[in-house]
DNA sequence: CACCTAACGCAAAATATTTGCTTTATGAGC
DNA sequence: GCTCATAAAGCAAATATTTTGCGTTAGGTG
């Protein structure tokens, strides 16, 4: 029955985590980023700020972790029927969710922790849906670009501009980036 | 004879910019940036913390200003004959500069930034960048994708996978983003 | 040349962070 | 179950950082 994770995660140590983490999700909804502080959070938890500090670091290290965890894949990407529009149809809520402002700040957690182990969690992430629509398109007998194409071609466009042009983070490019990477077949174009 | 920049430029204020900025690069090289501190860089370049702290905001903020600055385009990129060729020159010695320690921590002082401003300015830096590219094929006579094209197939999958994974930003990817964005006409594969 | 005021210096006050030591409670071995 | 070793948390004093109010300096303007 041994849990496989950190070194001791048994009850107290999962518990504060979980405070803590409850804590900022909480104090997000009202505060924004910089009117939030460790010993705040570590108020509203319950524990003391030099628990957070030994466990977290600092501030950007606890944030970016709090948002990390929203990442995960919680339900299975839409089925359309083509891998262009499960592309498109997934593509175009998680471009609504990041360029929300909560999805910006997550993206922003993210991006300013020094970890650089946490980025490569998103760059799993997406590599992980990216295999999961092209499994799907693969079983259909549909032609597929590989995995590594279809992060180059959509994942990247769509996430380099959801950092640094937000306003061209949009479903009608999508549309584009996913027409260019596909095997071209039925685009009027 | 009035400069437009700020609201008031003018001889001390630029004075310590230049101090502060200075002895930010002078620290950056001997200390790692959890060694920085604002006392310390205030004291380097004999300006009080308060000084810092009322221009800059926080040390996040002035460290992305200091890289920002950096990226200015201080020459001309070599010119080879062939959009192809360009893209690949200027790319190869923008990965390398980039995946040295301190091009990451660049990076990372931008990204962990607050300010969504300076990461546009770094998105209208690759941009004017591949404009100048553009300009010569066109010159030349050769036939080229749009700028717009030219960021989202080479300058993003570049960019994403410097920030977010780092050991495929390589010049051998560079090729693979610069054959498939170019018109095809001449690679053998 | 005199005046206005943005930007800086200074130092006290408020906050945040670190650290040494104590206490608690999980998980392993008996 | 009970005991023990220790990871993780609490507590509080010591540091360090950040903010703030107010006096001073020095660009820029008329």
């Amino acid at each position: 029955m041994a849990i496989k994770e950190a070194v001791r995660p048994g009850g107290r140590s999962a518990r504060v985590q979980e405070a803590v983490h409850h804590a900022v999700r909480e104090l997000q909804i009202t505060k924004s980023r910089e009117e939030l502080s460790v010993p705040q959070i570590a108020n509203k938890a319950g524990v003391t700020p030099s628990t957070i500090y030994r466990r977290w670091g600092n501030l950007a290290e606890l944030l970016a972790d709090v948002s990390l965890e929203r990442l995960r894949p919680d339900d299975e990407p839409p089925q359309t029927g083509s891998l262009a529009g499960d592309l498109q149809a997934w593509g175009e809520q998680y471009l609504d969710e990041m360029t929300s402002l909560p999805g910006q700040c997550m993206l922003s957690d993210i991006m300013a922790s020094a970890e650089r182990e946490r980025r490569e969690r998103c760059y799993r992430y997406s590599e992980t849906i990216m295999a999961c629509l092209r499994e799907r398109a693969v079983k259909r007998g549909e032609a597929t670009p590989s995995v590594e194409d279809l992060m180059d071609g959509v994942i990247a466009p769509m996430t380099y501009r959801l950092l640094y042009d937000l306003d061209t983070a949009t479903p009608a490019r999508l549309s584009r980036w996913i027409a260019q990477t596909l095997p071209s077949a039925d685009s009027p174009d």
